[in-house]
RNA sequence: GCGGAUAUGGUGGAAUCGGUAGACACGCUGGUUUUAGGUACCAGUGAGGCAACUCAUGGGGGUUCGAGUCCCUCUAUCCGCACCA
């Protein structure tokens, strides 16, 4: 032990002392309280980086605070292992896909191991451990069997040169990344899971999330979507060539604005459409272009309208001949309503730059306080005007009113709409969960049976050829019926990831249970999570499809996987640019007769804004170098210092310096007294000075616990900071004195140690206690050191502040009013002025009103 | 475009309830000690003013005895938009 802060020797033996005693192993134990405490498991990219040590030494700031409070801590790792990354450095580096996971996994653990996180190893689990996919295939043919699973055609990103399927973010500028080539939409059949029909009970379930961030519940309830509206079925009035249907089922959620609808539109992927084009060549061209494009909310409402105007009209329902044309346009989506509109420009902005593109008729129907410019849509509140029996009513009655006469007259229908859409869950790539399906050759589809599971991946794929290896690899893929023997073939597409991370903190609770996904008694103790913390760009899909996953398991009692959620920020840096406009890394950066300069090429450089650390712009910071510099609890301590968890975060090397500083301050500080932990006193009660130094002690232990359990650790970090300071400023002469700095130092070193576990745990061994630091209890606020004989009143006159008074607790009005006297420069305000009233507030302020 | 969020000194940020704005830290300035230096310690540090005091929480307006906090409005920046995880 030295006087000397060494991170290097102390965090190596306290990981190592806490990894032989299985420190943080968690057992079911139905007689102690449980604490389920999960942070959002990492993809095995290559290293660890920032991001990650900010999410997990928040984690693991809260599994050892409530450990300290006596909770039986679950708190489990693992790794979200299935993805396109492996398949892209397997195409780079010609390595495959499971070496160069596994090969990840393990240096990523090491360093995770290496920031000392309270971690319980033995529960870990990777998505693509074969022992985790079979039990998600059986969790798919389960869900299969609910009907909750069905196939229907949807869209993808098709590249037709490497005749493969991509990505969004393979996709820049409408070409394929490696490619080049110009990107198409092309129809697959597809499976899907039918969370639609969860979408009420998943939407009714955010009330309940009392723990959620109001923004993240916010954002689920918009991405579902509820709206009210009604199906309208308008009858064919023109048509050339054969049509089989004489209707067009139409959506609205403004059945009020029927009366101004002057048009209609379908989606180009429309079923209709396929007829239309099949006896209209020319109308065919158009739509293959139509087609082609990719279609979002994002670029519905931001790009041109482009319409192709079809041989077809429908027929008004209530406005006897009139007739409206049809047209297929590009704004309109397949998968929402019925992928078919009525256009009513005058109270729709998408349906106004229309019309107003193609001279369409535009009839204003609601008549409000603002005058219509026939520019921008009336979409605000109004009375009905120009619509016959609708005529006078405001839009809610009006909707009413349509509908009712629609249901009348039998050709529509008052429906909800969802906004959100069934989850798509096939991928045409080889590193997934294969779908454990076969297409007999007699037509039949069948589920494998769970003796022949896992339906495995084959290690002899060839990733450099195009289109899907699965596809591509005939033996893998023809096989034959476990039951009949007759020929069949093995569904080659994989589950989507987002299918691996809805169900894997269930798996926690049984990790190697290998007859089922998890045990019944194991879910009953530990789910709910309790705490669950990751990035805010889960807010929708991963934290919604986990959701959907736990209610359609039929878990008894428990609906929602999460208890409490907590979002964190992001970990940000400058970037810089060097003269030949490449992205610079900062460790290449140094700072040289007032100029930036690039070390490797003596390029001069430019700092750039502060960006979320991300490999392209190479702002990234590399834990690795910071824990070999400054050591884990410097780097743990950052984390958590100044910024707010929930928001962004600067990367500084002056704010690492800082923490390091800090670190080194508490050991000598510790160090420098270590003598007094050998006698015991017999001191009972503080007085005077002492009570009043013990007293602010206690205060900030107060305010350090409620900060941790609101989760603003900045705080907490700064009332340790002040701590520290008091406790250095103490001046120790006497024996009560020595009692009051062993009882201070004792709660210094209990309240890091969530923070910065090894000095903590160094800096106990220097207090003779036999228990170890992280089985010792969080320790208690001494409530009667916290009131106070006296305190400052602060005087106002016209709500300014002019002075203060200290005054006795609980004096009341006349007592401060007395007292004011002495406080000259208010003596002369008051001065031949009339007081008119006076507000007081006990123990606070008071407020002299002239 | 729609949806969500954010804005406080030179910097990160603090401020239970509407009640002392700027805690704590970084940086900067001056000093002390040891060292070649990093380090450690002490003092100062929102702006203006000799001072009394005035001004100050993105801009403008409002409610209130009193507003960083509540209401309206504007501006700027960031995030998401369904195959990245």
């Amino acid at each position: 032990m030295s006087e000397k802060y060494n991170p290097r020797v102390i965090e190596k033996k306290w990981q190592q002392h806490w990894a032989e005693l299985q420190s943080f192993k968690s057992e079911v134990n139905p007689k102690k309280e449980k604490y389920y405490i999960l942070e959002m498991f990492p993809y095995p990219s290559g290293k660890i980086h920032m991001g990650h040590v900010r999410n997990y030494t928040l984690g693991d700031v809260i599994a050892r605070f409530k450990r300290a409070q006596n909770f039986n801590v679950m708190h489990p790792m693992g790794w979200d292992a299935f993805g396109l990354p492996a398949e892209n450095a397997a195409i780079e580096n010609k390595t495959s896909p499971k070496d160069w996971t596994y090969e990840n996994i393990n240096t990523m653990k090491e360093q995770l191991q290496r920031m000392g996180f309270s971690i319980d190893w033995s529960r870990e689990l990777a998505t693509c451990d074969k022992s985790y996919y079979l039990q998600q295939q059986k969790l798919f043919k389960y869900f299969f069997e609910q009907g909750l699973i069905y196939k229907k055609e949807s869209l993808v990103n098709w590249d037709p040169l490497e005749n493969t399927v991509l990505a969004n973010e393979q996709v820049i500028d409408g070409k394929g990344w490696r490619s080049g080539a110009e990107v198409e939409q092309k129809k697959l059949s597809q499976w899907f899971f039918k969370i639609t029909d969860l979408a009420e009970d998943l939407m009714n379930g955010l009330e309940k999330l009392d723990g959620w961030p109001e923004k993240v519940k916010l954002m689920q309830q918009n991405w579902i979507g509820k709206s009210y509206g009604c199906e309208i079925d308008f009858e064919i009035s023109q048509h050339e060539g054969t049509i089989d249907t004489d209707k067009i089922k139409i959506f609205t959620t403004r059945p009020d604005t029927i009366f101004g609808a002057t048009f209609c539109a379908l989606s180009p992927f429309h079923p209709l459409v396929d007829e239309i084009i099949s006896n209209d060549e020319t109308v065919n061209m158009e739509v293959q272009k139509l087609r082609a494009l990719k279609i979002n909310e994002e670029s519905i409402s931001k790009d041109e309208k482009i319409g192709i105007k079809t041989k077809l009209s429908i027929k008004h329902p209530f406005i006897k001949d009139k007739n409206l044309p049809v047209y297929i346009a590009n704004f309109i989506l397949m998968d929402y309503g019925s992928g078919a509109i009525y256009g009513c420009p005058a109270h729709d902005q998408r349906d106004l730059d229309f019309a107003n593109k193609y001279n369409l008729e535009v009839i204003q129907v609601v008549d409000g306080d603002r005058d219509f410019d026939g520019q921008t849509a009336y979409t605000e509140d109004g009375k009905i005007i120009n619509s016959d029996f609708l005529n006078g009513m405001q839009i809610e009655e009006a909707k009413e009113k349509a509908i009712s006469e629609i249901e009348k007259l039998e050709i529509g229908k008052r429906t909800i709409n969802y906004r959100l859409r069934d989850w798509g869950i096939s991928r045409q790539r080889y590193w997934g969960c294969p779908i454990p399906i076969m297409y007999r050759e007699d037509g039949e589809i069948i589920l494998v049976p769970d003796e022949n599971l896992p339906v495995e991946l084959p290690e002899d794929v060839d990733l450099q050829k195009t289109g899907n290896p699965l596809e591509n690899h005939s033996s893998w893929k023809n096989t034959k019926c476990p039951e009949t023997g007759m020929n069949a073939i093995r569904e080659t597409d994989t589950l989507d990831t987002f299918v691996d991370s809805a169900w894997y903190f269930l798996r926690f609770c049984s990790p190697t249970l290998e007859t089922e996904a998890f045990r019944k008694s194991d879910i009953d103790y530990w789910m709910p999570v309790d705490q669950y913390v990751g990035g805010i760009e889960h807010a929708i899909l991963h934290l919604l499809y986990s959701r959907f996953f736990t209610r359609a398991l039929k878990l008894k009692d428990i609906d929602e996987p999460f208890q409490s959620l907590f979002t964190q920020g992001m970990v940000c840096h400058n970037t810089y640019k060097n003269t030949s406009g490449e992205w610079v890394y900062p460790d290449d950066v140094k700072f040289e007769n007032s100029k930036l300069i690039q070390i490797s090429k003596e390029l001069e450089v430019t700092e750039g804004p502060i960006e979320s650390m991300s490999k392209s712009k190479k702002n990234v910071i590399d834990p690795q170098s910071i824990i070999t510099n400054y050591g884990a609890d410097s780097a743990r301590w950052f984390m958590l210092s100044d910024s707010p968890p929930e928001r962004d975060i600067n990367w500084s090397e002056s704010g690492i310096q800082g923490s390091w500083k800090f670190c080194q301050k508490i050991w000598t500080l510790v160090y420098q007294n270590k003598h007094i932990f050998k006698k015991k006193s017999q001191v009972s009660d503080y007085s005077g000075e002492t009570k009043r130094f013990i007293g602010q002690i206690h205060e900030q232990l107060d305010v350090i616990t409620r900060s941790i359990e609101k989760f603003q650790m900045n705080v907490a970090v700064a009332k340790i900071y002040e701590m520290v300071n008091l406790i250095s400023k103490f001046k120790c002469d006497q024996e009560e004195k020595e009692e009051a700095l062993r009882e201070s130092l004792v709660i210094l070193i209990r309240v890091i140690e969530p923070m910065i576990p090894h000095l903590a745990e160094e800096c106990w061994e220097l207090t003779y206690n036999k228990k170890a630091l992280i089985d010792e209890p969080w320790p208690r606020v001494k409530k009667e050191l916290l009131v106070k004989e006296n305190v400052v009143v602060v005087i106002q006159v016209n709500g300014k502040r002019r002075g203060e008074v200290t005054i006795k607790k609980d004096a009341d009005e006349n007592a401060v009013t007395e007292k004011i006297n002495e406080v000259q420069n208010i003596k002369d305000l008051l001065e031949e002025q009339n007081i008119k009233k006076t507000i007081f507030v006990p123990n606070k302020i008071l407020n002299i009103v002239l």
